[in-house]
DNA sequence: CTCAGTGCAAAACTTTTGCATTTGC
DNA sequence: GCAAATGCAAAAGTTTTGCACTGAG
């Protein structure tokens, strides 16, 4: 069964997408790793990725310039995205509650964004 | 000055997306009004819609099995995303006051989205 | 006339997949 | 040995773009 064997890609893919804040994509956390371990392969990092968010060890958390951005960190907290330069920041989740028909719903995660400008786009 | 001259396929681009809760992707758009206007590029849909996202009349909800799905209802509101079949509806706007540090944050939408499993998919 | 909008088709990109090979158990 | 994981490269699919033409003002 897929993920049921250990892997040391995976680990260095699971831990490189934790290590950052900068809620990174899937190319970035290859580039990350390619210098160090050249035989890595585009394809392992997406298939992992994949295998992640089915285990709920990471989350897209949008999708800037056509690229999903990731985050390792689950834990309920919202996001501050940048439109101009595609920067995504954390901030600490409003509290809320579903509201209006939910038509037998059942959720299992919740997402909170927050679409404007940082401060140096700002200026 | 982009957006400055009327268009005909643009109002035709907008209507369509306004006029469903489906909240289409832009091949969605495309392939209704193919038909009653065989001369309309998927081109054209692509550049409106990037206008109509400039403009504040449209909005990206989600990024379902790559497609990107589009909401024309821009009025504050939360989305209910089907992860097993890709659905999306809409749900009450929780109040929410964005907490923590936001660094000078310039918010100008925010987004909340309830990831999870539609009545159907459950069964 | 001038510039915005469009069709068409090619290009660009991200993401997925098939297959042969390697690795974990 | 068997099934999972990977590299590599090709394929698939969405989205963007260049260019010549059409339409609005």
């Amino acid at each position: 069964m897929k993920g049921s064997n250990y892997s040391s890609k995976r680990e260095l893919i699971y831990s490189t997408l934790c290590s950052t804040k900068s809620h990174p994509s899937a190319k970035w956390v290859y580039e990350q790793l390619k210098e160090d371990h050249p035989d890595l392969s585009l394809g392992t990092v997406y298939r992992n990725i994949a295998l992640f968010k089915e285990n709920g060890k990471a989350v897209a958390v949008a999708n800037i310039l056509g690229e999903e951005r990731l985050d390792g960190d689950t834990s309920a907290h919202a996001h501050l995205v940048c439109k101009c330069c595609g920067k995504i920041e954390d901030v600490d989740m409003p509290s809320l509650t579903l509201k209006g028909d939910t038509k037998g719903f059942n959720t299992d995660f919740v997402a909170v964004t927050y679409f404007g400008t940082c401060t140096e786009c700002s200026e």
